[in-house]
DNA sequence: TGACACCGATGTGTGCTGACATCAAAACTC
DNA sequence: GAGTTTTGATGTCAGCACACATCGGTGTCA
């Protein structure tokens, strides 16, 4: 028994939580998780100071972990240690907007409507040259899954089965994604999972797919499948643009923020 | 004194890195570095396991040192930690690819030529949208600025002056990504700066600008100060895809990778 | 008397260490 | 061969030494 945890117990027993031993994360993970969470959420705003002494209060756990966590949290751009001052949050533009856990915090928060933004121009700009891509070097057991997905993706959507669909759909964008052969683009599989379900979720999805997008995906897959660079590009922009649209009520009153270039 | 610090004096002194009190970055940032670059370079390769203590020997630091950096890597997804087992090398496609680090790291060894190429082809994808975002959402000082760099350009360009021209071109490019309103574009502002420095360095730059790419980032700036997004796009993709076909021979022998889909 | 330079106290991140908990692989027993 | 014990690695804790930025007090000089 370790004496923090005695200290613990007597001193504010009920307040501590509970099945400590018995989580299935580790404190380390569960550190990150709380401060990024806060910090992204805007709970700790910019500029705010936190000393490692009260963050282990704070957490109940020892300094190593509040250590480790930081550091973590520090190769994140979330927060900057200074010495003889303590641990500093480091305003939004710093954030490494690319890391899946700031996307993922992002989006379990105020920031979720920016975030889909941001996510969906990122696609809107990538499917298409990946498109081109995959129609120019992907292998052929890639080109002949994206038409069979095609194909199944269009009897969904004519059957109003939204959820297979949705699985469809994920597969669809993840297979051009990984045709491309480019692994910057075959990392985003992640994030365009999560726009497509949030899109689902929340109702910006018609009942039913319209019929030229179900087609578009087919044309998509049938150019790829024939080599067909420009036609593959020019079919998933429409897609692209027919995306953007459905989704954009979703995010109109999210203002842009315009990072100032540092000296340079 | 420490102990450990002692005995390496004593019994390995001459292979003991000097100036270790007064290096300028941490302990902790040398193991990231050293670690990283090694696992990057393909040193340690794929499914290598360490051990803590093994670290600790190697590169004469502490537990605290190297746990914090295990930690940082772990989260850039370079290494996995198991109980009885050690520290584990992560399959490329395991790795961050969007992080500054890896970047870095990959640049700096034999995964040059595929960085270059993923960061291009990203470029080739996103800066013609952000071009149009730009166009749509830019406040007016980035459209002014984005006039006068374009213009600038032209005469450093004109004039054979190729450093001042590099600056310019990046500061031009720059301002393109953040005048998006994307923090996800603006973010790429400095790999983009990476493979603008890369192309000049490498010589894969003519000795002096075509002048008709000069008068395309003209015409970026000018459709974009008139808010003609489709036309901001267009030349935008000129540029891009002149830049993809100066800098192609560089990456021509590379293989792409496909990184099968996790069961999904 | 006031302004300024110097210098030591203080506090906080950085780094090191030993001890113990935990858990899964491997060895062992029946 | 199934169940149990041992073993060996990471996970976690707590205390200490150190470097160094900041602050406040003291002394000097004009």
């Amino acid at each position: 028994m370790y004496a923090r945890a005695a200290d613990g117990a007597a001193q504010d027993g009920a307040a501590r939580p509970i099945m400590l031993t018995t989580m299935s994360t580790s404190l380390h993970h569960r550190a990150i998780e709380n401060l990024g969470t806060r910090i992204v959420s805007g709970a700790l705003p910019t500029g705010h100071v936190m000393l490692a002494e009260q963050l282990e209060d704070e957490l109940k756990v020892s300094r190593s972990v509040v250590r480790e966590a930081v550091r973590v949290l520090q190769s994140l751009g979330l927060v900057e240690t200074i010495k003889r001052v303590g641990i500093r949050v480091l305003p939004a533009h710093r954030w490494n907007p690319f890391d899946p856990l700031v996307i993922r915090w992002r989006l379990a928060g105020d920031g979720r409507g920016a975030q889909l933004r941001s996510l969906a121009e990122l696609r809107s700009a990538v499917e298409p040259v990946a498109a081109e891509l995959a129609a120019a070097n992907a292998p052929q057991a890639i080109r002949q899954e994206l038409l069979d997905v095609s194909l199944a993706m269009r009897d969904a959507g004519e059957a109003g089965n939204v959820a297979e669909f949705l699985e469809l759909d994920i597969k669809f964008h993840s297979l051009l994604l990984t045709g491309s052969g480019n692994e910057m683009f075959a990392n985003l599989v992640g994030q365009v999972a999560e726009t497509l379900t949030g899109r689902t979720v929340h109702g910006l999805m018609p009942d039913r797919p319209r019929e030229t997008a179900l087609q578009w995906h087919v044309d998509v897959a049938e150019a790829i499948a024939a080599a067909d660079a420009a036609g593959a590009r020019e079919a998933s922009s429409r897609i692209m643009r027919e995306t953007i649209s459905e989704m954009e009520p979703g995010w109109r009153d999210q203002p842009r923020v315009f990072i100032p270039l540092q000296q340079g």
